[in-house]
DNA sequence: GGCATCACG
DNA sequence: ACGTACGTGATGCCT
């Protein structure tokens, strides 16, 4: 097979770059989009084409032959910006600590370096490619040089490829009459001048019909449109010398090496460093300089395609003390398993043949039955898939199980994800490829059956990671005291809510569609009138469009709010302008939209065959331990509205079934009279029946009976406050009162409860002093926010301080109710079951017949879930459907 | 993909 | 003086 050169015009490539890449900048201020932009599509091409050889040509300033040829040629280079001329010479320092050679000669352009070299280099019997970002350079193909001509669609970089038929079809011209066309159309870019009044298409006719422009010449009186025939007889002398400008010169004098443009390995130390001080992370792993440590590794991952084999591990697999393994699913579909057995067995077993996914992860499962302590990520999304193939865990192995995303989520919830590749690095100092590095943005399918060695590299860390990573992990959360959290809570509760997923809630899809189309209704309703009162159409859903009616149009005073322009929040309108009836359909309009799009329309989507929805929780999202609700999300369904809180008649029990909710009461504010130990507050709400009045009657010393509402109101506020961190501005916000009156209702509520600010200021404390908030439970998060020198942020950093504590162990709380439910309904045999759960509530199906066991297991295991000073109460309700039972 | 808005605890 | 309440997710617009 003939060798391969790859010719780069760096100064079309990196500007291209520097116009397609937002904006980068790394820490020592210099800018790095054009470079990044750059290397991201020299190393695509370079995966695609894998040359022998490698130049990139870059230009010169000085002149150039074109500029003796024509004066206005002077000066038509753009010139480059300074935030794009900066980078040059630093990628420039690049190429070379990749050794990749470059060129340049003053007195010629790129092009005409490509060219020579494409020329002289297909002259030895080489495949060449030219990339380029100029269409100029389609002059060059041939059958053996090939220009690529990169092309961002919909934010995915592809490229065009051109040999010469290609220029044919696309151009209707060989690829040396791109010339003629560029010379009678001219090119304001380059300032070639071409023929004023020849267009693309008149250009391609005459090309077409007479070859070259000097045959069109002396044909020019047969030219058929007059236009054309006239301008080319009038500037045929500037359509020749626009030929000249634009044609590439092939046979310039320069000293060209074959060997240094010998491509070695370009991911060196020196590369290395220079891409760290550049800071493309995600590029760093490419040159890693650990690779030694990775070949060795890598060199044990066996991909087992044979049946046999693949039997044989998965019986080595049922006796050993540990494993770890990943199940490789796309689409519902089961690619590959990886397991690893021990430091030196890592298998790769791909769904192919007599290994099908059910014999497979049959197999699997067998040996779950034998194995002390079984790794993976993602547990949850593992035992569905187990499930799906018919493999189901006892209980009595559940304990068995470890899941190292949630060991990592617990020793820092403040990540976005918990990769394989980040517990490399963490737990296993290890730089692992990653997977774009590896596919590209190729599916796990097509890399699987394309890039089957790539593939067995993946596989292989995304077990080998898992296996050992988890004993630092351990040792981490023994050492942080997490390891019961980890154990006793967070993995029972995996296999809790994978059991409240299977379940999902059923929906009656007719009333919901009911619903929707009575919103429909009243929305198109509203529409017509806001635009009679607007006096005009526009997209009311638009805060922009809809700014500019309000407060260009129509004159309200309106604060600019937002970073954007104004705001046209609810909380800003019904301040603005209450009396307007236009203000007031656009807030009902608005209602009316978010309950159609969100609720309306957007769960019926999540239906599904068997009439139910299935909401996944997410255990590892957020930074105080609560778990969130995602696709849809069933944890902010409208309650607070009436039309809104309708919607809840749409969540039904199954035939023979009620709903019941529980939900704690007041839960935080219990939390935090425990955690505080403040007496008085604790014997408050040891007998209180309406806490809030109760706080009122204290702070304000007034009778109990004789507590106003706004007197409730405000201490209710205050409640609130406290529980996020109180501070004066953000209370006098809420309550519409002054900063000095906020002020006041926090002395007083200190004042009355003093040990409630002591625990406050030492949450802060210790926060700053260990740089994490924590839980009863132990549960921790970091505050980095608190040594921050910038005033906004470290006071953001106090209140969360105060709030993640409270906020964390209610979290706490009820996620061991949930485990404890859920362990009783099935140990007593019972068929109901846990639904759903929302921060502070849990609903579940209960069969009729069940009903006062479920009511009586829900509210043991609730207030039983923990010891605190005061009791933890609850209110309990069953209906037909949820809106009734909440 | 960021922003504004709004639904929940 | 600084300029905010704590924690989430979905939707629609717009660059």
């Amino acid at each position: 097979m003939s060798e391969k050169i790859l010719l780069v015009d760096g100064h079309s490539i990196i500007n291209r770059a520097f116009y397609g890449v937002t904006d980068l900048t790394n820490s020592e201020g210099l800018h790095t989009n054009a470079i990044y932009g750059f290397l991201n599509t020299l190393f695509k091409v370079l995966e695609e084409e894998k040359p022998d050889y490698l130049t990139v040509a870059f230009d010169v300033k000085a002149p150039t032959f074109r500029h003796q040829m024509y004066d206005a040629y002077k000066g038509t280079r753009k010139p480059m910006p300074a935030e794009l001329h900066e980078q040059v010479p630093v990628l420039k320092d690049v190429l070379h600590a990749m050794g990749i050679e470059t060129m340049e000669k003053a007195g010629l352009e790129a092009d005409d370096l490509l060219g020579t070299v494409a020329r002289r280099s297909e002259a030895r019997g080489m495949e060449v490619t030219v990339l380029s970002g100029d269409r100029d350079l389609l002059q060059l193909a041939t059958e053996h040089i090939r220009i690529r001509l990169p092309k961002t669609k919909g934010g995915v970089t592809e490229t065009e490829n051109y040999n010469t038929q290609d220029v044919i079809d696309k151009y209707q011209v060989a690829p040396l009459q791109i010339i003629e066309l560029k010379a009678l159309m001219g090119d304001s870019a380059d300032n070639i001048p071409g023929v004023p009044g020849i267009g693309e298409k008149t250009a391609t006719n005459l090309i077409v019909q007479y070859g070259n422009i000097e045959n069109a010449y002396a044909h020019v009186e047969e030219i058929k449109p007059n236009r054309a025939k006239n301008a080319l007889q009038e500037h045929y002398d500037m359509a020749v010398m626009s030929k000249a400008l634009a044609t590439i010169n092939t046979d310039c004098d320069y000293d060209y090496d074959w060997d240094k443009a010998k491509l070695g390995n370009i991911y060196t130390e020196a590369a290395y460093a220079l891409i760290k001080r550049l800071e493309f992370k995600n590029m760093l792993s490419r040159f890693r300089v650990d690779a030694p440590a990775n070949e060795k590794i890598e060199k044990i991952f066996q991909m087992v395609e044979d049946f046999g084999e693949a039997d044989q591990v998965l019986t080595k697999a049922a006796a050993v003390p540990r494993l770890a393994f990943a199940v490789h699913q796309e689409e519902g579909q089961v690619l590959a398993l990886s397991l690893t057995l021990s430091e030196k067995e890592t298998y790769v077993i791909p769904v192919e043949g007599f290994v099908t996914a059910d014999w497979l992860l049959g197999r699997l499962g067998e040996a779950f039955a034998h194995v002390p302590e079984i790794t993976t990520l993602k547990l949850k999304e593992a035992l569905k898939c187990l499930s799906a193939h018919g493999v189901t865990i006892e209980k009595e192995r559940q304990g068995a199980f470890l899941d190292a995303e949630i060991a990592a989520y617990l020793l820092n919830p403040l990540k976005d994800s918990y990769t394989c590749e980040e517990l490399a690095k963490e737990y296993v100092s290890l730089t692992i490829p990653s997977r774009v590095e590896l596919f590209g943005k190729d599916k796990l399918t097509k890399a699987l059956e394309e890039k089957a060695e790539a593939f067995r590299i993946y596989g292989g860390y995304a077990s080998y990671i898992l296996y050992q990573s988890m004993p630092t992990l351990l040792a981490e959360l023994h050492e942080t005291g997490m390891e019961d959290l980890y154990r006793e809570m967070e993995l029972p509760l995996v296999f809790t809510l994978f059991g409240m997923e299977q379940e999902g809630i059923r929906v009656d899809a007719q009333a919901l569609k009911t619903y929707g189309e009575e919103l429909a209704v009243r929305i198109g309703e509203l529409e017509t009138k806001i635009y009679e009162e607007a006096g005009e159409t526009f997209n009311i859903n638009s805060p922009k469009q809809l700014g500019v009616i309000l407060f260009d149009k129509m004159g309200l005073k309106g604060g600019k709010k937002t970073k954007t322009g104004y705001s046209t929040s609810a909380e800003v309108l019904e301040k603005l302008a209450p009396e307007c009836p236009l203000v007031a359909d656009i807030l009902e309009y608005r209602q009316l939209a978010k309950l159609k799009s969100t609720y309306a329309d957007g769960l019926a989507a999540y239906i599904e065959p068997d009439g139910r929805i299935h909401t996944t929780f997410q255990q590892t999202i957020t930074a105080t331990g609560r778990l969130s609700s995602v696709e849809p999300n069933l944890q902010n369904i409208p309650i607070r509205m009436e039309l809104g809180r309708q919607i809840r008649k749409v969540f039904i029990p199954r035939e023979g079934c009620v709903l019941v909710d529980a939900d704690y009461s007041q839960i935080e504010l219990r939390v935090l009279a425990h955690m505080s130990g403040d007496a008085n507050l604790i014997h408050a709400y040891r007998g209180a029946q309406d806490i809030h009045r109760l706080t009122a009657s204290q702070v304000f010393h007034i009778p109990f009976d004789e507590v106003t509402d706004l007197q409730r109101r405000n201490a209710k506020a205050v409640n609130f406050g406290i529980v996020y961190g109180i501070s004066s501005f953000g209370l006098s916000q809420d309550l519409s009162i002054s900063r000095k009156e906020a002020q006041e209702y926090i002395q007083k509520y200190f004042e009355t409860y003093p040990k409630i600010k002591e625990f406050l200021d030492s949450c802060v404390e210790e926060a700053k002093e260990k740089g994490y908030a924590r839980t009863m439970f132990g549960r921790r998060r970091p505050m980095p926010e608190l040594k921050s020198s910038n005033f906004m942020q470290r006071s953001f950093g106090e209140r969360v301080a105060m709030n993640a504590p409270i906020q964390g162990t209610a979290a706490d709380i009820i996620k061991i109710a949930m485990n404890r439910v859920d362990r009783r309904l099935k140990a007593e045999g019972l068929k109901s079951r846990l639904l759903l759960q929302v921060h502070d509530e849990l609903l579940i199906e209960a069969y009729t017949e069940e009903l006062d066991k479920v009511e009586q297991i829900l509210s043991e295991e609730m207030q039983g879930a923990a010891e605190l000073a005061v009791p933890l109460e609850i209110d309990m309700k069953q209906g037909k459907n949820w809106y009734e039972a909440h």
